[in-house]
DNA sequence: CGCTTTTGACCAGCGC
DNA sequence: GCGCTGGTCAAAAGCG
């Protein structure tokens, strides 16, 4: 019986017995093989368990940069494509990506928010009261791109611009331009809970976290998976065996 | 009645 | 200059 972190598995280690020649040392030799295996068997799991948290980051990974593609692959990326620049070169922490963000750049940032796709209304809640004053369909995406003004206030020169992305319908990308001189209309908190109850439940960040992990425990319950993992893995320990001996 | 939305027209910038 | 595209305007319609 070994036991890793969080699995236990009923493993019977191969060895050899001989019943007519039991004797002490042979009794001891066997207690030290069988350590010895189990050892193996320990180190075997906890490669696998490694590759496996591997490859759930990776798969994490990959989703992000799906994600970054996708948004970039919309009509904002020419606006915005010194500050992409920026977070290729520099790294800048103000520049993420994932999931619901903003980037702030010479008074413009973008937002993006998860919505229900089948949701036509392309509403988004950010505290602030807004008048649509045109739409126009853009070349590289057949969504429309809605115009707003800021109407809380006469004077306030802020205007913002929505529109769905290409690749993703669940996926809202809002451009604000200028800021406000005046305050929100209602404080972050009731925004937050507003926006809880209008968008789908699963949004931002915390959706991609969630689809991560039904991905990463559908690929755990795929006994597929698992066996082609540790053949693989088995296969390469032998390998560096081989070389090291 | 006042505010918002819709939608076609117009304008400016850009590339060829 | 021309055509394409994105952004804005403004009249009409809709709505509470």
């Amino acid at each position: 019986m070994v036991e890793t972190s969080g699995i236990d598995l009923n493993v019977t280690p191969f060895h050899k017995t001989d019943d007519n020649h039991n004797t002490k040392d042979d009794t001891v030799e066997e207690v030290h093989n069988l350590s010895l295996e189990n050892k193996k068997l320990r180190e075997m799991l906890t490669l696998v368990w490694d590759n496996n948290n591997f490859l759930q980051k990776h798969v994490k990974k990959l989703k992000l940069i799906q994600d970054h593609d996708l948004l970039t692959s919309s009509s904002v990326k020419r606006k915005f494509s010194e500050c992409d620049d920026n977070c290729n070169t520099s790294g800048s922490k103000e520049c993420d990506h994932q999931g619901s963000s903003k980037m702030p750049n010479n008074g413009i940032s973008k937002v993006y928010r998860r919505t229900d796709p089948s949701d036509k209304s392309m509403v988004v809640k950010d505290g602030y009261q807004w008048r649509k004053y045109g739409q126009k369909v853009t070349r590289d995406n057949p969504s429309p791109r809605a115009y707003y003004k800021c109407s809380f206030a006469p004077t306030c020169p802020v205007k913002k611009k929505v529109q769905r992305s290409v690749d993703d319908a669940g996926l809202l990308v809002v451009i604000y331009e200028g800021e406000h001189n005046h305050g929100s209309t209602q404080n972050e908190h009731e925004n937050d809970n507003r926006n809880k109850r209008f968008s789908s439940p699963l949004n931002g960040e915390k959706f991609d976290e969630v689809l991560v992990e039904k991905m990463a425990n559908s690929l755990k319950r795929n006994p597929n998976f698992i066996e082609e993992l540790a053949e693989a893995i088995f296969s390469n320990v032998l390998e560096q065996d081989i070389n090291l001996s």
